[in-house]
DNA sequence: ATTCGGTTTGACCGAGCGGTCGAACTATAT
DNA sequence: ATATAGTTCGACCGCTCGGTCAAACCGAAT
């Protein structure tokens, strides 16, 4: 797996951070991922996440260069979170197989951005300031990694006939991905909102859209 | 039309407005519209506008009130210029009128924003910053009358019997508005780049990309 | 007891931010 | 010619930003 724009800084940050107190670590960390959930990446304060994390403004720019940094430390967590949602989930291998693996995959994504409504916001935030200039590198990377596996799924899916072929991979990623998006707004951080039947209705509801939708925009072309 | 939270401010700014030379207001205006569709709302510098106007500061905080008075204009000046587009344009009063008014409606759309690519960008940035807090009023009205014809049509399709009934037209309106966003991306912005007969086919292939998703997404479910 | 590398600290820096304000300018009425 | 109201101007304000740095601290080796 690639590292995207991860710590290319100078060396001698990699040898301090290995040498980093777990506990610090990750209080900073969690203090950063906080932050950008709430700001974003741009409007994120250095100073409040140093603030946050109760660690002293020397003592951070110790160990991270600098917050751009931090930024990438903190998307590479983001991004490996994510990704080990999927590590039992295997690509379909026959057509009669393909929906019943997307239904599992988008279970999978709900389940997890509702149970890391902070890291979900995180996520989004990173989908949504994917085009800007400045931190493009790390955050286009970090993008293409959350989406990995849907793109996999997407191109197994054509080759076993399940997806259509008259529109790019690419494409079809955006779509769904905007699609899913749209539809999860109103699940994703309101998990166990007082009423925990609520949510699973709410949740059992959004299954049954997504997959509902999923299936009218992959199908290929013939079948409708 | 409801003014959504535009000008709400001390009423002698709105005097002043008013005697506010028009090629000044223009000059500033267009300034800031250029700052907003390159930085977005909230990264916008007030210093940077002020000064691409070619007027003083002085001048501007004598005409308006503060930054946030400012963006209220220029969104109240960038719906009108959007919803122009859609004064000619009647809803269907048949069910086999709809996807023509449908077609008619996406194709002007994107002749719009691509002819008027940084209004487009900032059309794009008031959808992403729709959700936010500081200047959540003005944008979320914005937003509101950005897409109020796209909603009109849902309404009158769903009435027609075009469009189907068992999601809320919310929930239509945020995955066309998606599928939209993410199909356009590759053409607006690219606007005769050079090979006018190359933009010309992407057009044309949006088009249809667009129309079959939207049949496939709105399509109700029994005719599936 | 001293030295020394790794670590911690917070005062400090220049830049840019949104916003203020008194002085100067201008045009019209008297 | 003078008074008055409307307008223009840019120096200046307090604040936060990301980032720097010399001094202090600490624990282990000598």
């Amino acid at each position: 797996m690639v590292n995207y724009g991860n710590t290319e800084g100078e060396v001698i940050f990699i040898v301090r951070q290995e040498r980093l107190d777990d506990a610090k670590r990750e209080r900073l960390i969690e203090a950063a991922i906080e932050e950008f959930a709430e700001r974003g990446f741009d409007a994120a304060s250095y100073n409040r996440i140093i603030e946050k994390s109760g660690l002293s403004k020397g003592s951070v720019y110790y160990y991270f260069e600098n917050k751009d940094s931090l930024i990438a430390t903190v998307l590479d967590e983001v991004c490996k979170r994510f990704q080990e949602v999927f590590k039992s989930l295997d690509l379909p291998t026959a057509k009669d197989e393909y929906w019943s693996v997307a239904w599992e995959y988008h279970e999978r994504v709900i389940m997890f951005l509702s149970e890391n409504p902070v890291v979900a916001q995180v996520m989004y935030r990173i989908s949504k300031e994917d085009a800007r200039a400045a931190n493009g590198g790390s955050l286009c990377g970090a993008h293409r990694r959350l989406v990995g596996f849907m793109d996999d799924l997407l191109i197994r899916g054509r080759e076993l006939g399940a997806v259509r072929s008259d529109l790019p991979i690419e494409v079809l990623q955006r779509v769904m991905h905007a699609a899913g998006e749209a539809l999860s707004s109103e699940i994703v951080g309101a998990y166990p909102d007082t009423d925990k039947d609520l949510w699973r209705a709410k949740f059992e509801r959004f299954m049954v859209t997504m997959h509902d939708l999923s299936k009218r925009m992959l199908t290929p072309e013939e079948v409708v």
